[in-house]
Parts: structure tokens; C-alpha cells; sequence
RNA sequence: GUGGGUGUAGCUCAGUUUGGUAGAGCGCCUGGUUGUGGCCCAGGUGGUCGCGGGUUCAAGUCCCGUCACUCACCCCA
């Protein structure tokens, strides 16, 4: 085979893509409903944008980015993630002057350049929304509370939401100081690549899977929440609060921080047991310096993104997605003239907005109608010859196993009639 | 980048230990009296056994190499 996929991408076939149009449907009235915005932005960017926003140092923009330089001469990169991109747009486009607080949603591709595994493309997709213009706790709620009620109205009983707060940056940089200075007579006895992150991002020490880093951080290092200041504690249960009064159910995981740098205070991921080893199927939090960052007025936000493949893998799990419910009329056509009629009332009753279609390899009857039978059509309009020259057209149920015959002149209306019985 | 597993028909997989003409189920196509689906029955279509080399009279099977896919680590959604 000469041609195929690229390695970490996907074909989605007839049979798996009706879900994903209905996924997408579903969230996208869940979202409206909530007042947020659908925004596109371009797959690719300046590269730039991703090294300054997600931080230099981290694996996304270190070693997973599909980095090129075009006919001019820039520097581009195909999206890794989607805040910094929606972000851009918001300060490049003004959105700041249409009211102060705005919601805006994504539903799009992704690329990194990861090995791939289960749960976990090259290209792969997210949806996510972000509130961009209060700092206020209430917000950091509705963006957990709004994608609890996405999985829950989707019928995912199995979660887990982990919440956590890292501080605004200033007690964030303080708190990093007192880690280093905590961890550093230690430092020999982590793990190598923690050692590595001691110097880069010692924060992300706390990802560690090693048990025996593990026991050292619970021995050594002070909790991230002793070095908060006393408006970052009460943002944090402030957020609490809220979600207890929506009806969230929620724990607080001291060590939860995220692998991209722009968080402060709010971080949250919310996990399936479903999914095995990659089991978080979102993560989010709040952002107050990014839009500065990248050349805006100061302005806090907040979001989330969720990972639709991984959303998927759930779904066909607890399958829950209704099956596709549009009502088929296949015509079985025999003989010449009887195809050029069936063709125009195929024409016309499409027309009508009926899911129809004729035999097109010229099959006998018993052919056309094993075919219909195989493509659970509801109605068969069997037309020859025989029908056109006496004016008249069979019309079969297939689920009664009843036919009768209608005149060509009545023959759209009585199929508009079947198809709208009510089923028993 | 590291480690494990798997590559045989459109799909799911037997066959590899012990070398001897390429298999099953499902799917697809056709038929089971004139022009009627599902169930059943019969027939048919379909494969450079991932690729390349080696050993041998003979390789899907043994040896070497290589590629691809997949799961896990790392990291992330």
C-alpha cells in the first residue's frame, strides 16, 4: 500500500462519524445555553505565540510542536492547545470593547507530536470555553460546574473533579523560592529528571510518579496552600463555595499543578476511571496574566479544555449515544422506464426532506430488496415496467410486511404520510 | 527518547512448537422457478502470509535485518 495515514492521526469512517457530529451538536447546545460564543481560529500561528504563552520550558513547546518556517521565512506552528490562540484573537480583534466579560467556546484540532497511545492522537481534537474579563470566584465555578453538566447530560456517572489552587503569580514566585530552598539539601536523592526540573519548573516535581519522590515531597516540601496569600485562600474558598452551591462534588488534590506555565490560582482536572492510564478527559484553570503577556491590557480569565477522543472512548464505553434515527425510502426499480420515474420522484420526494435512494447497479428485485432489508429502510417503493404503464407504484413497510399499491400522482404524499405514523 | 506486544482475506483471527499445494467465522456478490428483504440452504468473490535477505529439494512456519501498528513510560486532553 503506497499511501497512509500518517502515524498518530485518524480516519473516522461512516460508521464512527455520525457520533462525532452528534457529540459536537450536543456540546455545542449545552454551551449555547450557557451564553457562550463558538470562535475558529487558524490551525497555525506564529510560534511565538505558543513558546511565550505555555513556556519555554515546558514538554509541549520543548519537544512536541510541529515547528516549521514558511516560503517567507517565519516561524509557524501548528496549534498545540487553544487558550493562547483564542487569547490572541480576543486582544488582536478588540473583544475587550464588546463587554467586559465575554465566553467564548471551541470545538477543534490539535497537534503534538507525542508517541501515541490509547486515548492520545497527533492530531486530536478538544472543546473547551474560557470567561475572559473577571477575576471573580463564581466564574472559576461555572467553568467546572458547566463541564460537569456536559459529561453528566451525556450520562458519564464516573468522575472525579480534583481541584487545587497555585496562587496568583506573586505567591506563586515566593512559594517556588521556598520549595527550591526546602528541596535543595534533598536534591541528590530525587529522581533524575526531577533533579533536571529543580532547575526548569520545580514545580512540576509534584507530577513525579516516582513513589520515592513521592515520600520526599510529603516529607520535605511545604504545601503550595501554606505560602498563598490571604486573597489568593479566600479565592480559593470562594470557589469552594460556589461549587458546593451548584452541586459539584469536588476534591482538593494539594499537588495538582498543570504542565503549562500561564495557570495561576485555580487548577482543576477532571478524571474518569473509564479511561486506564490516561485517565484525565479535561483540565483547565484561571490565567490572569496571560492576556498581558501576550500584549493586552491586564485581564484575568479562566477555562478549560477536554480531550474529545478520550470523551469518545467513554461514551462507547457506557454507549449512550442514541442511534442515527432518520427513516430510509429506497426504490427498487425494474426496467428502463420505470428508473427514469423512480429517478424524478426519488428527485422530488428529497425535496420534501426525506432520507431516500434508488438501486444503482441494476440489480434484480430480490437483490435490491435483500439491500434495502440490509439498510434497515422503512419503506420500499417498488417500481417497474408493470406499475408505469398502469400507473401505479408498490409500496412495501418493511417493519409490517404490508404493501399496498398507490397511483404515481399519490405517491410522495403517501410516503410523507407513512413515514409521520407514530410507531407502535 | 525508553520498554513490551502484534503484523496471514474487507473485518476478527486460527495455522508457526514438529518446514510439504493458504484456512475458518463474519462481510460482500449470485442463486434457491415468472418481479419481494430479514431466518435458512447452496455456490462464488477475495491473500506478494508487513517488507528484504539467508538456510533448504521445499519457508506463513527456521535464522538475520528492516518497516509498520499497538500498549505502556515520559508528558498531556
Amino acid at each position: 500500500m503506497k499511501y497512509k495515514r500518517i502515524k498518530g492521526t485518524r480516519d473516522i469512517l461512516p460508521e464512527e462519524s455520525w457520533k462525532w457530529q452528534y457529540l459536537e451538536q450536543f456540546i455545542t447546545k449545552i454551551l449555547e445555553q450557557n451564553n457562550y460564543n463558538l470562535v475558529r481560529t487558524p490551525v497555525f500561528e506564529m510560534t511565538d505565540l505558543f513558546t511565550r504563552s505555555i513556556g519555554e520550558e515546558t514538554d509541549v513547546v520543548s519537544k512536541e510542536m510541529y515547528s516549521f518556517t514558511d516560503k517567507s521565512g517565519k516561524n509557524l506552528t501548528l496549534r498545540p492547545e487553544l487558550t493562547a490562540p483564542v487569547i490572541r484573537m480576543y486582544i488582536q480583534n478588540n473583544l475587550n470593547q464588546i463587554s467586559p466579560v465575554i465566553k467564548l467556546f471551541y470545538i477543534d484540532s490539535l497537534f503534538r507530536q507525542e508517541r501515541p497511545q490509547k486515548g492520545r492522537y497527533r492530531q486530536f481534537h478538544q472543546f473547551g470555553f474560557e470567561i475572559i474579563g473577571t477575576p471573580h470566584p463564581e466564574s472559576d465555578a461555572e467553568v467546572i460546574q458547566t463541564m460537569v453538566a456536559i459529561y453528566t447530560k451525556l450520562g458519564i456517572r464516573d468522575l472525579k473533579v480534583k481541584l487545587n489552587s497555585i496562587g496568583s503569580r506573586d505567591s506563586r514566585n515566593k512559594y517556588l523560592e521556598t520549595l527550591q530552598s526546602a528541596l535543595e539539601q534533598h536534591k541528590t536523592k530525587f529522581c533524575s529528571t526531577c533533579q533536571d526540573r529543580m532547575e526548569k519548573n520545580i514545580l512540576r516535581l509534584f507530577d513525579c510518579k516516582s513513589q520515592s519522590c513521592q515520600d520526599l515531597l510529603d516529607e520535605f516540601a511545604p504545601p503550595i496552600i501554606d505560602s498563598l496569600s490571604v486573597e489568593d485562600r479566600e479565592h480559593f474558598t470562594q470557589v469552594q463555595n460556589f461549587l458546593k452551591i451548584s452541586g459539584v462534588d469536588f476534591e482538593v488534590d494539594k499537588k495538582l499543578v498543570r504542565g503549562l506555565d500561564y495557570y495561576t490560582r485555580t487548577t482543576f482536572e477532571i478524571t474518569s476511571s473509564l479511561l486506564g492510564a490516561q485517565d484525565a478527559i479535561c483540565g483547565g484553570g484561571r490565567y490572569d496574566h496571560l492576556v498581558e503577556d501576550l500584549g493586552g491590557q491586564p485581564t484575568p480569565a479562566v477555562g478549560v479544555a477536554c480531550g474529545m477522543e478520550r470523551l469518545m472512548l467513554i461514551l462507547d464505553q457506557i454507549d449512550t449515544i442514541p442511534a442515527r434515527k432518520n427513516k430510509l425510502v429506497y426504490f427498487a426499480v425494474l426496467g428502463e422506464n420505470a428508473r427514469e420515474k423512480a429517478f424524478e420522484i426519488l428527485c422530488k420526494i428529497r425535496n420534501r426532506g426525506v432520507t431516500a435512494e434508488m438501486d444503482f447497479m441494476r440489480r434484480s428485485l430480490k437483490s435490491q430488496m435483500r439491500n434495502a432489508g440490509k439498510k434497515e429502510a422503512h419503506l420500499v417503493a417498488i417500481i417497474g415496467d408493470n406499475e408505469i404503464e398502469e400507473n401505479r407504484i408498490i409500496l412495501k413497510n418493511m417493519k409490517l410486511g404490508k404493501q399496498q399499491e398507490v397511483t404515481v400522482e399519490n405517491i410522495i404524499n403517501e410516503i410523507l404520510k407513512q413515514l409521520n405514523e407514530v410507531e407502535v
